[in-house]
DNA sequence: GAATTAAATGCAAACAATTCGCGTTTTGTG
DNA sequence: CACAAAACGCGAATTGTTTGCATTTAATTC
């Protein structure tokens, strides 16, 4: 039998894709209707390895917990180091890095992660 | 008494810098001279947020655990997903982007993370 | 549509990475 | 030298993640 889409697994696609914002293991768990830890972990695995989400870590003292997000859309995403949020961007400006890359180095690139960290608007006027 | 730049954390420093690749806190612990885990934990600690050293997550199968190098010069990192090398590429054409970025979304950058998954020119070769 | 079979799930236990507490040692300051 | 503060080592605790296994669910074949 071939591993399976469960309805629980696309529940977490739509879920992830309905926040447009990585979230991590916890929140995953908590949003999505009620499952043990290991199958969202199992899930989240899944849809990784079919190419449905993609996760990625923040260096911020925040959290050291992986964060999944849809890759339905693929973004970059800046971090406020202070309050923690997370803020999606459009792609733009890559292609031709991993041209590039592959001239210069012969290393053919399947997926960038890239991740902004600094201040969000609010944050800056409050101090 | 202030927090300090001790001999050893000093020796950390240089590693990384030797060798200009990441390194997880398993392979720092062993190639620096005999100390606790804990206290390679401190001094990463202690010298990211002196800004010396920076971290990554990788998000590939080969580790799931934090990787450290060196803040000296800037880089950007290709991973190989297959032989789970790390290749060192300068930084190019970041400023124009985080302009873009404080424009489009006054969000002030302060650091970024870039890094490319894919096959290195040798796992081209070999399959 | 019942039998067959492989994968998914829940639960508990195992692991691995990281952190913490605390007694001891080192180092900077006066 | 005396004192205070930080670093260190060591063991225990915590946290994020994985695994084993019995049970349930669902696709496939008859
Ligand atoms: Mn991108
Ligand atoms: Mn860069
Ligand atoms: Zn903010
Ligand atoms: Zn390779």
């Amino acid at each position: 039998m071939r591993k399976r889409l469960t309805d629980f697994r696309k529940e977490l696609v739509d879920l992830l894709d309905g926040r447009g914002l990585p979230l991590n293991v916890k929140e995953i768990h908590e949003s999505a209707g009620d499952s043990d830890l290991s199958t969202v972990y199992r899930a989240l695995e899944y849809l990784e390895s079919q190419g449905m989400v993609r996760s990625i870590f923040v260096p911020c003292s925040c959290d050291r917990s992986k964060y999944y997000y849809s890759a339905g859309k693929h973004l970059h995403f800046l971090h406020c180091e202070r309050c923690h949020s997370f803020y999606p961007v459009p792609c733009a400006g890559m292609k031709k890095m991993e041209k590039k890359i592959l001239d210069d180095y012969r290393f053919s690139v399947t997926e960038h992660v890239l991740l902004f960290m600094g201040r969000c608007e609010k944050c800056r006027a409050e101090s």
